[in-house]
DNA sequence: TACTTTCATGAAAACGTGTTCATATTGACG
DNA sequence: CGTCAATATGAACACGTTTTCATGAAAGTA
């Protein structure tokens, strides 16, 4: 076996050739399964295949043209439960298609996702994967004339062209607002997320349309910054508890920014949900783990990064098939953060 | 602007070369660094290649036998906090650096990790990061002949020539089960994690050498089965607490188990940490999120993926340099989960 | 000026694969 | 048996880069 010899001498498709007595076309041609091959060479190939302890070179193979079996994932960063449980989903989707993952991140630096992008698509990549890409706008023109695959997680609204697989931020918040209504709230905090995000906005008007059809009156000063990050929900609390009229309820545009209200309130001596209540949106892991368990607007994380990767599939096998645009409904997940209000 | 005109035209080298009225082997040049270049020269090909808008091709560069500025990191999964914070940390030293990451899930399948392996190091990857391999005595011995740069995390004792970055496990858990006894317990339960890893039996060694240290009596019974998972950590607590004597305290092997540990014993009526103490390993996030908050030995997951990357980089450097093996101390992070000794 | 030495530069080969094109071989049909 | 169509296969080129090798020019020395 000369595979336990040498397990790392890279052997390549002429070896192949050579020991199969046949020319290296023809061994190409068997891997590929592009043309006919007569059955007792394709059987000396895959033997000598075997022996050898054969893998296929992915630089040579997608630099003569080749299908690389690779797709490029763009995050703005990782080890949050959002990015990561979105990554699950696309993994498990990916997995299955014995496709592999080249990752890149970001770190929100605008300036880095051309360049990227350019380089995964010069043939490192059969196709794209966009999480909450910052600017786009620089790219996507050229993805699109050039018909390579790509699809968008979790960011609408800047261009009709793209397709892009999202969750529904407005009626989510709209529907976890209500409850907060039917709970007897009316003074209720929003700290938004950031204002470059399309789902921010969404969410934001979501809460603007849920006050407005229930005749509620609306006060600016209830809608703080909070940009997502636990810190930012922190400081945004403080200012809504700070207000001559504080709210009775809270709702953070995502989770994160919702466990830094909760350490804020607390801070400040508040029970939770006796003295107010908190309301997330995501549904990240830890929201269940928490006591009091968060009680959040799901976002099925795990199935939108499942569906970006099904979806691009679908791409990279029919380039000209139609742009496509799929929101995933949200579910409001009722756990031990809110209670009725109480007037004091 | 040519940049403007056709973003994606995939300019090559050539272009670049017949723009500036040079030969292509002189763009390499510049590009490299590799010999000196005339001054005028180099100006007209940086200046062409900025207008051109010149993203080199990492295929080819690779193929051709340049540097790849990309590692390849091997992981057994994603998504949960253990892989994410370490990542993040690998990821947070990599972009210092300038790298790019290709990121392998071997969903614990033995089979993949071999050609992952072969791949990788074929030319896409300057180096190799393998997080808990599960059997890598395939590959090591040709990865070691090869004078490939490679470095384990978390996986220690399968031989005593690879580069690994760990934890100090034994002691980690010494220091826990010792604080568990300060509080008065006597019988404490053991979920343990899978046999085949060794920091597995290292947490295990750990608990037998502090009940021998303080002369308790050792009974197997409290050692069950857990398997790093939330669904084993429930299972274990189960068989526990369904002993005649039952633990007073339970060790698990992770903080993932001890969650699944946690929601046995509620599900039993029991309240953490009045009726039994509770302790884990990791200190993943959500372990400070959840009420009550985990108690648990702290391992420091975001600087071993950091010093893992960095050892990494010295090895890139300096193919040759010794063998290295970095623990990292754990820290026991008392929380809310351990009370003192009660007896009913 | 003539000869050697240095050195920047272009031509060309190499990396491993996919693919086109021509050719040898087979088979069929009259 | 001869001609033509069909088809499997090998030779050669292409992909974009790095690197070696040879060459020409410039520079230095006598």
């Amino acid at each position: 076996m000369l595979s336990d010899d040498k397990p790392f001498s890279n052997v390549t498709i002429k070896d192949v050739a050579k020991v199969a007595g046949v020319s290296h076309a023809t061994v190409s041609r068997v891997i590929n399964n592009t043309t006919k091959v007569a059955d007792d060479k394709r059987e000396r190939i895959l033997d000598a295949m075997d022996r050898l302890g054969y893998v296929p070179n992915m630089q040579a193979r997608s630099l003569a043209g080749g299908r690389t079996k690779v797709i490029g994932l763009l995050v703005p960063d990782i080890g949050n439960g959002y990015t990561g449980t979105i990554i699950e989903g696309i993994d498990a989707e990916l997995s299955a298609h014995d496709y592999d993952m080249m990752l890149y991140t970001t770190h929100h630096r605008k300036v880095k996702e051309p360049i990227y992008v350019q380089s995964l698509t010069q043939g490192m990549a059969a196709g794209l994967l966009l999480l909450l890409p910052v600017d786009p706008s620089a790219y996507l023109e050229g993805l699109r004339r050039k018909k390579f695959p790509y699809v968008v997680i979790d960011h609408q609204g800047f261009d009709n062209f793209s397709s892009t697989v999202g969750a529904t931020n407005r009626q989510g918040v709209y529907d976890g607002i209500t409850y907060l209504i039917e709970l007897g709230h009316r003074r209720i905090g929003f700290v938004s997320g950031p204002d470059m995000m399309s789902c921010s906005m969404e969410r934001l008007a979501g809460y603007r349309a849920v006050l407005n059809d229930q005749g509620i009156s609306y006060d600016d000063r209830l809608i703080v910054p909070g940009n997502h990050t636990q810190l930012g929900g922190y400081k945004a609390c403080v200012q809504l508890l700070d207000l001559e009229k504080p709210p009775s309820a809270i709702f953070a545009a995502n989770d994160v920014s919702a466990f830094g209200v909760i350490d804020a309130a607390r801070a400040r001596g508040m029970h939770i949900p006796d003295d107010i209540s908190i309301m997330g949106f995501d549904d990240i892991p830890q929201a269940g783990w928490m006591t009091p368990a968060l009680t959040t607007v799901r976002q099925p994380l795990f199935a939108m990064g499942r569906q970006a990767a099904k979806m691009l599939f679908e791409f990279i096998e029919e380039p000209k098939g139609p742009m496509r645009r799929l929101q995933l409904s949200t579910e409001l997940v009722i756990r031990e953060t809110c209670a009725r209000f109480k007037d004091i």
